[in-house]
Formats: structure tokens, C-alpha cells, sequence
DNA sequence: TTTGGCATGTAATCCGTTACATGATTAG
DNA sequence: CTAATCATGTAACGGATTACATGCCAAA
């Protein structure tokens, strides 16, 4: 089973969210880092050769303009990229393959010492804290304001917050837990 | 960046988890699939390979033997293959590249209905609340019995109930807005 | 003027899955 | 007897990252 990517789709729903203003590659690239960076990445190796095959498929139409002197080609999705794009959003999304190194390691704890484990647990925790609060503090600036977030990208960040605060719960657990490991010693 | 498999190491882990009891390619995969299949997933055209160029490069030993009958080969730690592990344990665990295909699909949720996001909503909160539940059954069944789980091991369990308590309940949550979006609609 | 960001692309390479291929043994 | 499971591998393929290559424009 040819495990079929996800790219065109990512950047059919880009496209979609922008709708008024067409992107290029690079905006393209620019929006998913800024935006989706936390669950889903690309590359330009990817983006670039996708675009240009998605043109041959008439699911996007190219046009190159001159943004103040810059010259670059812009996408806008056609009325067949906004099918397949519909298509896409209707079928089961698929779970895919966990790999996390972290909890592998500490799996296999039991080779190591309780302070190396503590040390990349608490790593690990203060990037998620960080991310919660980004995420947090995100949601509440778009509350306030008029700004352009959907219903359904606020439930993406209320993930992103309730994942990330109950993996700083757990971390600070288990570093409890590793301490005290330490001390009975 | 040559971004380099953590294959090897995984059979290294395993390895030295059993300790007394060689294993096969075989076991290998069994030991993956029943015990860190959902943080960890590696396929035979991995393993099988691998365990090869590892017997070459004296990090495992091969031995082939009768178990029972059936001929098969199975693999020791050797000491270097041990060191190799301890200094891969000791480096900090990479956080891979985050590709959540639920919660893309949530964000280009406006391409499409929010009936259609309530049915993957519901269809990832029955599996996540099913493999929090068989965690947290295996993490009880395993501190009454003298079962051989070590504490690192029960701490992944503790990360699987967490992480799909948490997840369960954002579901649930976002579920039912959604449904009021439809009633106001 | 030179650094950095905008902008587009290709080639090499790797990681990993899937499909294929083969065969022995055992339980029903 | 035959289906399932044990057991070991290889080949093809595809997805994705990284490195490389190029060049323009604006700001410092």
C-alpha cells in the first residue's frame, strides 16, 4: 500500500485558507512553519516539485506577478484542487507511525542512570511548556481581538495546550519518581 | 544531516532488556509489537538487515541454534554494542518531525462540515480511549503482580494514560462545540 | 558593499514500508 | 492434510530531508 502523501493536500488547504491572496512556494513554506509548524512540516523539496506537478493536474493555477519589483509565480487552487482537497477532508485521517525517541529511552532506562533521564525529561518538559504557553497565549490574544483565526484553528491550539500541560504534569511526576529512585540509593 | 536511525539502537535496547535470553529478528519484531508499538514501530526489511551489518561491526554476537526443533539465529550484546547503546541513551532524545494528520484536517476545518470533523474526532477519541484504557490495566496488573516491569517501563505506561486522558477529554470538549455550532447554525 | 532575506529549484541520499519469495514446523 | 505461525531474508519503491546551486533586491 502506497502510503500516499499528504503535501498536495496541505497546500490545497493553504491555498484554501488564503483564498484572496495567492502564495507562492516560499509564502507557502512561510505559512506552514508560522501557522502548523507543531503538527506537520514541509519542505521545499517537497513543496517545490509538488507545485509544479499539482499545475500539471489543473488542481492549482499558476501566474507570475511582480510583488513590489520581486518577481515570483503565485497559486491559486482550482475548482479540481478544491474537490480533491474535499475528498481529502472527508476520509478517516490516518494515526501515524509513533516514534518517540524520548519515551523509548526511557523504556529503556533500566541501561542508563535516573539522572540522565531526568536530564531529558526536563528538556523536554520546558519545550512543551514553552509551546503550551505560546499556544495559550495565542489563543487569548485571538479572543480578544478581531483576529482572523477560525473556530476550527482554536481547537488546534486548545489541543496543542491541553497535550502540552499534561505532559508537564507527567514529566514533573516522573522526575518525582526518578528522584526519589536516586535517593533510596 | 544525515539524520541517523535509531534502529540499531532499538535492537540494542531490546537486547539488553531480555539480557539472559538471546533473541531471534523474529523475537525482536514480536518484543516491538506487543510492547512499544504505540511509541515505536520498526518493519523486518529493518531488522533483518541490520541486525546483519551490527554482527559485522561486533556490536552483537549470532549464534544459531535449535530452539525446540525450529533452527533459528539469535543475538547477544556484545560490549561494544553495549557501549554504543549506553552513549546513544545518554545523548538528548530528538524530537521528531510532528505530523498529525486529525489535527491538520481540524485546521483546514473550514473546507468542510463540522459533521465530517465530529466522525474523526469520535473515531480517534474510541482508539486513544481504548489504548489509555489496556495502559492503565497492564500498569495495575503489573504492581499487583510480581510482574517484570521495571518503574522506567511503568513510566511510559503513565505517559500512555496521560497523554490519552488528556486527548479524550479535548475531544470531548471540541466535539461538543461543534455540535453547537450546528445547532446555531 | 556586503549581508540577509526573498525566491526557486535540483540531486543525492536515506529511511522505512511493502511486496515478494521461500521454507520449516506445528496445531487442528 | 492444511492452515497458521515461525523464521529469514531481498528488491522495489516512495516519501522526505539535506545539500547544493543560483540570483535578485533591500537595508545597513
Amino acid at each position: 500500500m502506497a502510503r500516499t502523501s499528504s503535501t498536495p493536500f496541505v497546500i490545497l488547504g493553504i491555498l484554501g485558507l488564503s483564498e484572496a491572496k495567492p502564495l507562492s512556494g516560499y509564502d507557502i513554506k512561510q505559512v506552514i512553519d508560522s501557522t502548523i509548524s507543531h503538527f506537520w512540516s514541509e519542505s521545499y523539496g517537497q513543496i517545490y516539485p509538488m507545485l509544479k506537478q499539482m499545475t500539471g493536474d489543473k488542481l492549482i493555477r499558476a501566474r507570475t506577478v511582480k510583488d513590489s519589483g520581486r518577481r515570483k509565480v503565485v497559486y491559486t487552487l482550482m475548482p479540481k484542487g478544491r474537490k480533491s482537497l474535499s475528498a481529502w477532508m472527508e476520509k478517516a485521517p490516518e494515526i501515524g507511525p509513533a516514534r518517540d525517541e524520548l519515551i523509548l529511552k526511557l523504556f529503556f532506562g533500566s541501561q542508563t542512570g535516573a539522572p540522565v533521564l531526568i536530564r531529558h525529561l526536563e528538556r523536554h518538559r520546558e519545550r512543551f511548556k514553552a509551546v503550551g504557553e505560546q499556544y495559550a497565549a495565542w489563543l487569548k490574544q485571538s479572543e480578544g481581538q478581531s483576529e482572523k483565526l477560525t473556530p476550527y484553528q482554536q481547537m488546534t491550539l486548545r489541543a496543542g495546550v491541553a497535550m502540552s500541560t499534561a505532559f508537564v504534569q507527567w514529566a514533573d511526576e516522573s522526575v518525582a519518581t526518578l528522584q526519589e529512585m536516586e535517593n533510596e540509593k
